[in-house]
DNA sequence: CCTTAAACGAGACGGTACGTCGCGTCTTTCA
DNA sequence: TGAAAGACGCGACGTACCGTCTCGTTTAAGG
């Protein structure tokens, strides 16, 4: 994940940068957005927690907000994943329960919205959410689609991909765990997700034109 | 909305707080939020538009979060309700459209998520949020609930009123607009409200248990 | 020695400067000189210190310059002053031997040259330093003139008032000592300020039109 | 002007130092000077304009001190010598022109001071600027006193030869000069020259023991 | 010719200080 | 006694240079 690359890309002289310093900024920074907070971050006490210089960390990334949607990607590819339980519903279930494990972490509690804020009103950073954020994850409303199909549960064929739909979905599942998380503060347990599965399949099996 | 009372309610000497100031400070931070957005927001600088003392406001306010609730709280007051349009799949179309038209709003785009953000680790705050905004809109969807239910559109009668089915409702709907306007950046228009109000309403309608 | 003034100078309003913050910075910046020098100063370490922010520092002074002048010029004031010897020659060893003891001050030693060095480039910093420190030392040669003039050492009357050689004489005497001491690194004991105003006697006697 | 020289001298192998980075070196420091001052040269700049890296200046010299230093002694190698005019009042009113005139060039005038100040803790740095810089300079009194005395216009013979009134001598001239340049800002045409001469001429003869 | 070894350009690196900004508190004077 | 004005201690900001360190690339002299 080599952030803001060099100005000149295809440079041959002068001295490498320290892919050692990625790793350990990155690392840094979750550490000090479990401890801290986003508000609480503070890009000096990264650099000294990763063993680096501010200018090293500067050099690298734009400010606070880049940093933080890169360290919150690296998190979000490590847990996140679709895994196959044998039946839409379930798979729904699977992918909410662990949705919600990721954005419980303490790291991703405040830092999330924080930087969803910032990019309220700034468009690039929008875009670097989205590429490094957002798309894995809608990805995964793909796969657990395709994959009903396959088994059956959804019509398939001729008009039956539609990806105004799956925005719908993927809008719908992922908001409303990230308002249960955040908003409401109440758990995604077991319970919870079954709720909302069986909600969505009775919808998407009601209404398939949806 | 006068906000953080005096200290010692029942004085009575001494020059009364101003309540114009009330009034100038929310403005300004309405002002300021739209042109600088949450996070370039000082406090200093919203003083200086209302035309009042930094202390003034300290005496207020507890600080800029608490200020900010305060200031998007009157703004969803002044916009959001749920009028009656015959039928619950309208009825939702209809408040979803004027939800997203308030998070779209320069004041809400950036503001709202960074206050929600800040209440992650925070628990005064969240229920701050909580009681000036969150409660009022999910009241909406009890009064939907059961109006509909009124209408015979969703069963009635005993064991027919769950708070769980409620919250998870609230949670689907408003964690829905909120996902598609601040982090999607897609436009709620009539197209998409109604595909989400029949995925609703099929879902509820299949599975009135969930 | 109030330094910078405030923008709005008869000002009424608010909490007035600190008079002891004032003292306590020329202090430190006296003390900061010795241990570190001119080069070795900062206005960070001079703030701490003081015991005052660095803001407060910044508030009065526009930077390292103009704070190192007051600091020279509150010294210079302390000890130099002209005492009557009783002849012109003994005036001039007294003076040049204290005014060798001031530039011998380790806060003299580095900083005084530094800050004369910067003004080659900044005529409002030479201005500062002219009216601050040499003003006061040139008004000993004039004291010390009319003083011989009024002993009959020197020619008194039409034509005896002389503003360019007053000049002369006092670039002779304050660069010769300051040469002495901080350029050849030599020291000014009684003898060398004997052979000095020796040489000087002689020559404004020798050519009083000089 | 070979500056510090490579560790191992007598190395024959490897690439040898170019002797057009010196130049470029020294000429970009006198550049920068000009544009910059003493305070505003940093060596990044001058490796810049030399065109030369910044590894390879500081191979050669320990610090903008000793550079500074350097590219002086070349600007006063160039322009000072004593003409000889046939008199010793004349001799010194040229030599003080002369030397005034190297001062008033926007080089020297921020940074020979500033270097002097540097010195002031920093025996090597004063010891530097006296073999490069000073002794020069000093030579050319030697050189006038011996000339006066062959011309007869100042004593010769035994005990005439003493070498604390050539010092002194020479401290109030160049320190005369220096003040007057640096620290008063007046110009030295040649009637302040003139007066200067003929004072210190006076001086001579009418205390030869001084 | 071909190795060897140093000098060279480029630029990343760990530091330190800079001067500014906003915070939230305080101390004044004024109404 | 509340409000305006603004100084205050504090701490982070993002930048600029420092002097050092890797890199890959010349450039001579010596084998």
């Amino acid at each position: 994940m080599p952030p803001t690359p060099p100005a000149h890309p295809q440079r041959r002289t002068g001295r490498p940068r320290s892919a050692e310093a990625d790793r350990a900024i990155l690392d840094a920074t979750r550490e000090a957005l479990v401890e801290l907070g986003y508000g609480g971050l503070t890009l000096g006490d990264v650099a000294a927690r990763a063993g680096v210089a501010k200018t090293t960390l500067y050099r690298r990334w734009a400010g606070k907000n880049e940093l933080v949607v890169d360290a919150l990607a690296a998190l979000f590819d490590e847990h996140l994943e679709l895994p196959d339980r044998g039946s839409l519903r379930a798979d729904i279930e699977g992918v909410v329960l662990r949705f919600a494990a990721v954005l419980d972490r303490p790291e991703t509690r405040t830092s999330l919205m924080a930087v969803v804020a910032e990019a309220g009103h700034d468009a690039a950073l929008r875009e670097r959410i989205r590429a490094a954020i957002v798309d894995r994850q809608k990805h995964l409303v793909l796969l657990g689609r395709a994959r009903a199909q396959r088994r059956g549960e959804l019509p398939d064929g001729d008009g039956a991909a539609d990806p105004a739909r799956d925005d719908l979905i993927f809008d719908v599942v992922a908001g409303a765990v990230v308002h249960r998380v955040m908003v409401s503060s109440e758990p995604v347990d077991p319970e919870w997700a079954d709720r909302l599965a069986r909600l969505l399949v009775g919808g998407l099996t009601a209404a398939p034109d949806c």
